[in-house]
RNA sequence: GGAGGGAUAGCGAAGUGGUCAAACGCGGCAGACUGUAAAUCUGUUCCUUCGGGUUCCAUGGUUCAAAUCCAUGUCCCUCCA
């Protein structure tokens, strides 16, 4: 396995952890926000950009480079690292996501064997198991695989996410045994919905199979409220091994990833910060702010006030908010590499408090300062 | 000088007697977005004290009823001299 995972500190008053995640020399700290790159690109942005941003793993996705363009041309390429030119860590995501997100309003079949349903492009059917989805992730060379899972929707009644669930166990099972490249790492994930029963046997019989890691799916899907989201965190965390990461999959939100960390999740991603940006929105520790906004028209301040990152440091609100209103794609990069830079300024933040043991301090203050005086979170 | 065509909301553009305060697109204003079918999608966009009021170049006319028909004027475009 080409990353060496080491944890470091427990927080004082929560279960919050601070970790080392070392890889080809370099040690990322843990928490971690993963920049999300589905189709081997953080949309708008150059690897340069991410890695300026202080990036560590980036997440490419398996179902997207499996149609386009094939994973055969990745192999061919030289692996994902070579392909994209990123030479930080690479994650994959399995594609159970989508066959979830994709397939929502249209037909697939979820059967013992595997999925079938249509491509988004070309409407050709497609067939993905479990072995398929390893052996696509094996030639794209990932450093760290998924499991395919299924992703059952939040509407799902119990027994349709308790037989969801155990079928992700016996596809974990079925990846992990096809799974043979000693340089990639393979994950499990955790299913079961907001149920504590479910959540607690997916945790435990996931951690027999012995992963390198663990995630926690099925959270931040549409119509989920954030109880059924911390509910399923609080019931998968106690079962998880203390020297493994804690992944916790497509989160997301600002204070979500606050909460994650305070309940012992390690690594986040989410796709909200780049799609944000390319809709116009910029994430500030003031709360979320609508460029596009008349009020912006003639603001000749950064983004925000006292950021680091490349965009504050050079542009102002006004300029930006006219590349948007422009269509300008140079608009949607600067507010990408904002709100990138804004996700990963959260989690150095979130590690300092680690150190320090303060997180419960600084989350009070986070609320305060982002939603203002509004006492309730959606 | 002659022959045609046209003027519709901020812009472009449908509509050619009543169901028209007027399709649609753009622009404007705002909202949504959590392992990316998303640089996408949704709402709204004459005025209003929400009873109603005032619109389709202008003026006059026909009609129970006009953005729509008629007359005149103004401006624009094309073609022929």
């Amino acid at each position: 396995m080409k990353y060496d995972f080491k944890l470091v500190k427990t927080e004082k008053n929560t279960k919050a952890r601070l970790g080392h995640f070392a890889y080809n020399g370099v040690v990322y700290e843990t928490p971690m926000f993963m920049p999300v790159g589905t189709q081997a690109t953080v949309k708008t942005m150059s690897p340069e950009e991410v890695k300026e941003c202080k990036a560590g793993i980036i997440l490419a996705n398996t179902y997207h480079l499996w149609l386009r363009p094939g994973e055969d041309v990745v192999m061919h390429a030289g692996g994902l690292h070579k392909f994209m030119n990123y030479d930080g860590p690479i994650l994959t995501d399995s594609g159970g996501y989508q066959v979830f997100s994709l397939a929502k309003n249209k037909k697939k079949d979820i059967t013992e064997d595997g999925v079938h349903f249509k491509s988004h492009i070309d409407g050709k059917k497609l067939f993905l198991t479990p072995e398929k989805s390893i052996e696509i992730q094996n030639k794209l060379d990932s450093d760290i695989a998924m499991s395919f899972d299924e992703c059952p929707p939040a509407t799902a009644d119990y027994n349709y996410i308790k037989n969801s669930m155990e079928r992700t166990l016996r596809w974990a099972k079925r990846g992990k045994d096809v799974h043979n490249n000693p340089n990639q790492a393979l994950f499990g994930i955790v299913q079961g919905g907001p149920y504590e029963d479910l959540r607690k046997h997916s945790a435990i019989e996931t951690v027999k199979m012995n992963f390198d890691g663990y995630s926690i799916g099925g959270v931040a899907n549409d119509d989920e409220c954030k109880e059924d989201m911390y509910k399923a965190i609080d019931y998968s965390i106690p079962y998880l091994p203390e020297d493994k990461i804690r992944y916790l999959m497509g989160v997301g939100e600002p204070i979500d990833i606050i909460e994650g960390v305070i309940k012992g999740i390690d690594i986040f991603d989410c796709v909200s910060p780049t799609r944000l940006a390319r809709h116009g929105n910029a994430l500030t520790m003031n709360g979320k702010i609508n460029i596009k906004n008349a009020k912006y028209t003639e603001d000749f301040t950064p983004i925000e006030e006292g950021c680091d990152c490349y965009a504050c440091q050079n542009y102002t609100k006004a300029y930006v908010r006219h590349l948007i209103k422009s269509d300008e794609t140079f608009g949607a990069r600067l507010l990408s590499i904002h709100n990138i830079r804004f996700l990963i300024r959260l989690v150095e933040d979130l590690r300092k408090c680690i150190k320090d043991d303060n997180i419960l301090e600084y989350k009070d203050n986070f609320i305060k300062k982002y939603y203002g005086d509004v006492s309730e979170i959606k």
